[in-house]
DNA sequence: TGTTTTATTGCGAATAAGTTGCAATAATAC
DNA sequence: GTATTATTGCAACTTATTCGCAATAAAACA
């Protein structure tokens, strides 16, 4: 199953790149200067956490976000599970440089870690 | 805004009390003996939300999830925000009594935490 | 106990997010 | 240039949750 470069691929991409923000279907289409089908975004989104580009996020209100895995300037694995922060004031979701440290109890394992905090962001207090 | 004391709110409270697992809707309209409106399930739940008689946790299937908030035995204030555990196996969800820590950065005022660990329980691994 | 008030319910319709089948298009390899 | 097949657009579908509205029934009250 060999990978294509699109167009649109690229024109996601970039748009995650640049953004500092976690971004749904929604804004994304929104904020794509060339019209790309809802279903193609998905499907391009979801190839992405396949590849381990972007990783998903979903929030309380149920909805999927999906943000570059950035490997903050050097740590190759900062990557890790961290938490995820959604303004409630401007409606945005991002990442946080905050590791998710947690135990579980015996004979549990963990696979993924889903962890969003919600409230008022710095700028919006 | 009175509440009033109603067969279903009944039924829909021990369901919850008695069980070990957060409960989705659907879980809760299939586990009932009496017939209840899903719409009505979703009102009922959302109203003990409100009076902090049940919590929400939203999973990463996108979906609403109930559970009690218990005040584990004697701690009046175990129910802070804690972990919470999807089992992948037996597509359940329980509430850890793992609290959640973190940090996050300056100006940014957190009100509320939505964490769910993946992966397989005790009774599935 | 009968009457009034209004919270709660059931029903059907609406909304919204995400997925899927299929035929058409277009990267990439040959 | 031609063949292969990943990718796309479109429309239809699924599933979760909400909402308007009229009917029902708790609870308060006379
Ligand atoms: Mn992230
Ligand atoms: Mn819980
Ligand atoms: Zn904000
Ligand atoms: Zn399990």
């Amino acid at each position: 199953m060999n990978r294509r470069n699109t167009p649109t691929k690229e024109a996601v991409l970039n748009l995650l790149l640049s953004s500092r923000k976690a971004l749904s279907q929604d804004a994304i289409e929104r904020q794509l200067d060339i019209e790309i089908n809802r279903a193609t975004i998905y499907r391009v989104l979801n190839r992405f956490c396949e590849d381990d580009i972007v990783h998903k996020i979903v929030a309380e209100d149920g909805k999927q976000y999906f943000a570059i895995c950035k490997k903050c300037e050097d740590q190759p694995e900062v990557v890790q599970h961290h938490f995820h922060f959604r303004c409630l004031s401007c409606d945005s979701i991002e990442c946080l440089q905050v590791p998710v440290e947690y135990s579980v109890p015996n004979g549990y394992e963990v696979q993924n870690a889903n962890c969003v905090l919600t409230g008022t962001c710095n700028d919006c207090s």
